[in-house]
DNA sequence: TAAAATTATTAGGCAAGACTAATTATTTAA
DNA sequence: TTAAATAATTAGTCTTGCCTAATAATTTTA
């Protein structure tokens, strides 16, 4: 078994890995996680030891296969809770992080299961992520930052890259949310930023920094 | 705020005053929580600091107001998650509690009254026990153990005082759930033990000690 | 490629929360 | 009411998971 402290770590490196991170280093851990880069070279070793990971200084850590399927399943439950959350309890989509950050790591024997059957065996959770499935396959997303669409064209928000309340509660005041079509009226050379029509309604301006946290479908 | 741990010892405290403990001894909490009692010592000693509780030798221990709150809301999270789990995720009652300790501790703004809300205010767990309100008021309840009951006499199911699955397990291969109706068929004064009628159907011979540990509304 | 900057690692510590063993209080019973 | 039993407490230790500060290794950049 492993603690709630481990199951953090591997659920990290899982992350890094899916966002295509080529090397994934104790510094890197150690800014996704906001811990001091010595307890991070702690943990690694640690789990080295637990055979959950492999690491190699030129190389970084990589999860064996027991430590993916921890990290899988964990993010399963964080997934599936978050849609529980949203879609049972009424949540807004800037909450539900938070509260499945703890919830992610109850276990019991097929829990996960009986909650993903409850739920009505949903793909994605409310921010657009796929949801693992039991036996540890993640559905593939096309996804594209808003900032790579071409003036004029139309496209649908899928997911968000940063899930920081900040960048969600904004989003919920500009009324967009998942599946939100998103048209592409210009783009200011100066600063990147650019004008959005959201759905058929209003327009508004939005940044750079923006445009690269807002992942959509063409 | 307070540590899961702390949460558990106001809980356990809580519990042992609403079981009419008269006097809460460090021993008593230490043999609910099957924890070594120095280490009850050394967490009395911080939760009194923390003001959540009063120690007088002579009287053992004590709730504040503020301790109170804490314990009850712990407890009130745990009874709504069992509903839950129960109702909505289809585990059996003897598998409920064990998942319930670890999302009692899942805090949230807002958490219990939302699940409260789409459980549909329920009164009672699955076990019979009551689910303190919002507020902190909890219902009574009129229980009788099924050891007291008259020969001859019939009565309801309303709660189990053990809740290890043990007895549970016992309980469901007897196919005895909340609401079942038991008629005392006969008490054997030698040893105390009883044969009993489950429903209108199936006789069956208790112990004392199985006797004991169930609560029945006559 | 050598100096500067960054990253990784080690060493030493700290707090929480548990434990054992020893000691002191308090109860209970002879 | 004293002795025996039980309960409470203290002292000291351990593990987990984090920290800071110092040092070593590696990468960048001039």
């Amino acid at each position: 078994m492993q603690t709630l402290s481990e199951e953090n770590y591997l659920k990290i490196i899982y992350n890094l890995d899916k966002q295509g991170l080529k090397k994934i280093t104790p510094t890197a851990i150690s800014e996704a996680l906001g811990n001091n880069p010595a307890s991070v070279v702690d943990m690694i070793r640690k789990l080295v030891d637990k055979k959950f990971l492999q690491y190699e200084k030129t190389k970084g850590v990589k999860l064996t296969e027991k430590g993916r399927n921890i990290a899988v399943q964990v993010v399963r439950k964080h997934r599936l809770w978050e849609v529980f959350l949203a879609e049972k309890l009424g949540y807004g989509w800037d909450e539900v992080h938070e509260i499945a950050e703890q919830l992610e790591h109850v276990h019991q024997q097929d829990l996960a299961e009986k909650l993903d059957k409850f739920l009505g065996f949903p793909s994605y959770d409310p921010h657009g992520d796929p949801i693992p499935k039991a036996n540890g396959e993640t559905a593939i997303t096309y996804k594209t930052l808003l900032a790579e669409i071409t003036e004029g064209k139309s496209c649908r928000v899928v997911a968000v890259k940063d899930t920081s309340p900040s960048f969600l509660q904004y989003l919920k005041k500009l009324e967009i949310g998942i599946g939100t079509k998103i048209t592409l009226v210009e783009k200011i050379p100066f600063d990147n930023s650019m004008v959005i029509m959201i759905g058929r309604g209003a327009k508004a301006t939005v940044s750079k920094v923006f445009a690269e946290n807002l992942l959509v479908h063409e």
